[in-house]
DNA sequence: TCATCATGTTAGTTCTTACTAACATCATCT
DNA sequence: AGATGATGTTAGTAAGAACTAACATGATGA
């Protein structure tokens, strides 16, 4: 956090992600940043442009040459990386996506960079699970897997994140390497 | 549909799910209910009442007796018609889910009611996993399969209320089953 | 036929909010 | 020191939205 406009940006997806577009005004993004109405005027010219620019501004891509190089073929340590990375991109992108939530109508054109994370770690599932296919270690359609098991994780993070006064008492990583396990032995042959 | 204050609280129900609170105004509300804006107010006083007063009004609770009635004892079986009334919940509040999400801030008490679901059908899971592994089907422990699948279940309805235009090729029934067919076989014993 | 009641219409009040203009302040750089 | 540029302040405009009052209409029921 360093320039006025990295702040107003911060700010704005805060409250926005908080509340939604039309409830957030201008004033209030201007106080939450430390800064006057009118520097936020200066710098985006309209609420609207400012909302637009923060979407644009902040998409977390993961690092997928990292993660599809670290794996190491056994299906539980790689479903584990592999889920641990898509919750863990979902986590860092999660104003962003409560933003657009609470604001669809308002960029239906962001939609697409949205599905973008969802689409690559399909993409990347399906290849890890084709191959393992290939190895003899599942027999199961890639494609299912990939969906289930993107569904499913989407899930885990999603409940964490927006119901988390439910009284779930286990906490969100026991959960996570619970599911793995399931799944796990769920796709395994024998 | 058939009052004039059903038709308001219909019409309020779809925009506030669709726009959030604050972006709808009650003139488009009672355009959408085919009334003038003045019949809102005669019937309703305030927008927030009319807010309230949806909320209140449309939760559609599960019936867990016919459902609790009818499990057979059989995993994959029970999972599925357990799943499928969950999923059925899910989506018959989904206007009020969204709603709720959209503009939560607005609503606090709420949570408790929307919570009950998902806290219902935890504790009905919980009685069955705990009648199967006494029967000796699973070892697992019920709290935790439980939270699993409920969790990973919530994602699969999620995805394909918000998420359907994401080109995931398969459909929802199918992804159930699927879902179902890989869950039993990780919880089983052997 | 006449009273009642729900609804529509129109005009208006008040408040909020996005957004602007003009001027003041203050730090930085030459 | 003086110019520049970013920011703050204050006052204000215009539009929209919640909500009200008063009157009109039209169906129902005694």
């Amino acid at each position: 956090m360093c320039t006025t406009e990295e702040k107003i940006i911060n700010a704005s997806i805060v409250l926005f992600s908080q509340k939604g577009y039309t409830a957030v005004t201008t004033k209030e993004i201007a106080k939450e940043a430390g800064v006057s109405q009118m520097t936020l005027f200066r710098h985006f010219e309209s609420k609207h442009n400012l909302f637009e620019r923060s979407l644009d501004k902040f998409v977390f891509s993961p690092q997928f040459k990292a993660l599809f190089e670290s794996l190491e073929w056994d299906l539980e340590r790689d479903l584990n990386k592999i889920c641990s990375s898509y919750q863990d991109v979902l986590y860092k992108n999660r104003k962003i996506i409560l933003m657009h939530l609470k604001n669809e109508e308002l960029n239906p054109h962001f939609e697409a960079v949205l599905y973008k994370f969802p689409n690559e770690f399909k993409k990347l599932l399906n290849r890890y699970f084709e191959e393992m296919r290939n190895r003899g270690a599942i027999i199961e359609n890639p494609e299912t897997l990939a969906v289930n098991f993107l569904t499913t994780s989407f899930g885990l993070f999603f409940t964490s994140l927006v119901m988390n006064k439910l009284t779930f008492d286990t906490d969100i990583q026991t959960c996570i390497s619970n599911y793995i396990k399931i799944f796990t032995k769920g796709i395994s042959l024998l």
